[in-house]
RNA sequence: GGGGAGAUACUCAAGCGGCCAACGAGGGCAGACUGUAAAUCUGUUGGUAUCACCUUCGCAGGUUCGAAUCCUGCUCUCCCCA
C-alpha cells in the first residue's frame, strides 16, 4: 500500500476522525501526539490461531501510528486471554488450556508480522504472560488492588450488564478482575516502557480508562485513551461474517484469498465508502474521487472493487490479489463460459482453491453417472436427492458453468480439461469433482 | 404447598379424531430483474424406489379401523395464590 502520505497525517487525530477510526479519546492527546513521538499499545485476544477481519482495524491503527514515527506495541494477551474479558459478552467464557493458547500465540505473532514492522524495533511485540506471571496474588492484591474501589469497577458498563439483568448468569470473580489485570497491564507498560497511550474497539474504552485511573491513583501521572467504533453492517447484522455465516479469516489456509476478495465486494455501497476509508490507507483525495467516481457509475462498483484490491493486496499479497481478482473476473464477468474452457487444469485449481472436492473414479464416470447421484451420492455436495431433485427443478444446477436438465448422464465428456468437473448451485456455490483411477 | 397454562419443523405460530408432511409469518435456498447491490416479483423449504410409501407435532405407553389432535404416566417451561 500506499506509504508515502505522511504529510497528511500530521495530524493523526485528525487523520482518524475523517476515516471513521474515532470514537473517543482522552483530552490532551492530541497536543501529546503533535509534541512527541509515544509509546502506545493495543492487545490481542489469543482467542484463536489466527486473527479474522475483526483484528484488522487495530492493526490499522497500530499502522498509522507506525507510519508516523510513533513506537506501538501489540501486546498479546498470554495471560488475559486465560481469563476472558467479559466486555460484550452475555455469559461467562471459556476458558483456554495453556497448550492452545501456546499454539494460538505463536499463530499470531507471525500475522502480525506480515502487517507491522517488527524488524526495526521501533513495533514491538509483546506477551503480557512474561510480567503477569511474576505477580503473586498477595502483591497483585497489595500493589494493584488497594488503588481501585470495588465501587469503581462496579460502574463499568460491562460489569454493571452482567449484574443488573436478572436473566443472565452472574458473572464469577475471574471475569470481574478482568478490567483490573488490563489495568495492570498498562500500568506496567507505563512504568517499564513509558507507554502512554493504550487504543482500542469502543467496547474496551471501560477497561482502558480504569488503566488510566489505576496509573493516576498510583502514579499521578497521567496517560491516554483512544477507541475506535465497532464495526456494525448497515442492517445490523454481524460484521466479518460471509454469507454463509463463516468468519473470515486473515489466514489464507483458513478463508482463501479469493473468498477474502469475495467478502469485500460484495459489501453495500454506503459500506464500502465507510469501510475505504477504514480499512486502506489510500490519502482523503483519492478517496473522496474514487466516491465520487462510483456515485456517477454506480454500477462499475469502483469503491467496492478497489476495497477488495488494496486490502487482498495487503494481507495475502500481490499475487494472491491478482488471482483472486482473475478468479472473480472470470465467474463473474461477462463471457464465463469461454474463458470456463481456456483454462489449464491447474489454474482452474487455483481459482476455486477452498473450494469443496471429492473424488470420482474414471470407471464409474464411463459407465456414466446420473447428475443426481453426482451431487448427492458422489459428492455430498447437496445433502439429498430430494434436494437434488427440487434444485434440477429450479434449475439451479450447473455442470462447467452450464445449466443442465435431470435427465443428464455424466460422463467422460463432461471432464473439462484432463482431470476435474465443476458443479455448481445457483450463482455462488461450487463444488469440484476430481476423477482418479481406481 | 395450592391452582392454572403450555411444549408443533431453523424461529415465531396455527391446527384440537380422518381432507396433515401439517395454515400463516419470518428466515434459508433458488429463478427473473440488476451492479456478484438494494428493492421487487415467482418458486421452493422432512426422506425415499415421487401420481405411492416411510419417519416426524416434548418423552413413554394406551383408546380407536384411524391421533399432532382423546386418555394415563413422566420430563421440562411459564403464570397466579400461599
Amino acid at each position: 500500500m500506499n506509504l508515502t502520505n505522511n504529510l497528511s497525517m500530521e495530524d493523526l487525530i485528525k487523520e482518524f476522525s475523517w476515516r471513521g477510526l474515532l470514537q473517543e479519546h482522552t483530552p490532551g492527546l492530541q497536543d501529546q501526539l503533535k509534541r512527541d513521538k509515544i509509546t502506545l499499545y493495543v492487545g490481542f485476544d489469543p482467542t484463536a490461531d489466527s486473527l479474522h477481519i475483526g483484528s484488522l482495524l487495530p492493526i490499522i491503527m497500530l499502522a498509522h501510528f507506525e507510519r508516523t514515527g510513533h513506537k506501538p506495541m501489540a501486546i498479546i494477551g498470554g495471560a488475559t486471554g486465560m481469563i476472558g474479558d467479559p466486555s460484550g459478552k452475555s455469559t461467562e467464557r471459556q476458558l483456554l488450556d495453556e497448550f492452545t493458547l501456546a499454539h494460538n500465540i505463536s499463530c499470531i505473532k507471525s500475522q502480525l508480522a506480515r502487517f507491522l514492522n517488527f524488524e526495526m524495533g521501533n513495533t514491538r511485540l509483546l506477551n503480557n504472560h512474561d510480567w503477569m506471571r511474576e505477580i503473586s496474588f498477595l502483591e497483585f492484591a497489595q500493589d494493584i488492588g488497594k488503588h481501585l474501589t470495588v465501587n469503581y469497577m462496579m460502574s463499568k458498563d460491562s460489569v454493571k450488564k452482567r449484574l443488573g439483568d436478572s436473566s443472565s448468569k452472574g458473572m464469577s470473580f475471574t471475569e470481574f478482575t478482568y478490567q483490573l489485570l488490563q489495568a495492570y497491564d498498562f500500568l506496567h507498560l507505563f512504568q517499564n516502557e513509558n507507554c502512554l497511550l493504550q487504543i482500542g474497539g469502543s467496547d474496551q474504552w471501560g477497561n482502558i480508562t480504569t488503566g488510566i485511573e489505576l496509573i493516576r491513583r498510583k502514579m499521578g501521572a497521567t496517560a491516554h485513551g483512544l477507541t475506535f467504533p465497532l464495526i456494525t453492517k448497515a442492517d445490523g447484522a454481524k460484521f466479518g461474517k460471509s454469507e454463509s455465516g463463516e468468519n473470515i479469516w486473515l489466514e489464507a489456509r483458513r478463508t482463501s484469498p479469493y473468498k477474502f476478495f469475495q467478502f469485500w465486494i460484495n459489501t453495500s455501497d454506503e459500506e464500502a465508502g465507510r469501510f475505504i476509508k477504514m480499512y486502506t490507507f489510500l490519502p482523503k483525495d483519492t478517496i473522496n474521487q474514487l466516491i465520487e467516481d462510483h456515485r456517477k457509475k454506480p454500477h462499475k462498483c469502483i469503491l467496492q472493487q478497489r476495497l477488495a484490491t488494496e486490502l487482498t493486496r495487503w494481507v495475502h499479497g500481490e499475487e494472491a490479489c491478482k488471482s483472486a481478482l482473475s478468479a472473480s473476473r472470470l465467474l463473474f464477468g461477462n463471457n464465463p463460459m469461454t474463458s470456463m474452457e481456456v483454462l489449464d487444469d491447474e489454474t482452474f485449481l487455483s481459482v476455486f482453491e477452498g473450494v469443496p472436492r471429492a473424488q470420482i473414479s474414471i470407471e464409474d464416470l464411463q459407465k456414466g453417472i446420473s447428475i443426481i447421484d453426482a451431487l448427492v451420492e458422489k459428492s455430498g455436495f447437496l445433502s439429498s436427492k430430494a434436494e437434488a431433485r427440487r434444485a434440477l427443478k429450479e434449475r439451479s444446477i450447473l455442470v462447467n458453468r452450464q445449466r443442465i436438465d435431470e435427465d443428464l448422464i455424466l460422463g467422460k465428456t463432461n471432464i473439462r480439461e484432463k482431470r476435474y468437473i465443476l458443479l455448481q448451485r445457483g450463482k455462488k456455490s461450487y463444488f469440484i469433482l476430481e476423477v482418479v483411477k481406481t
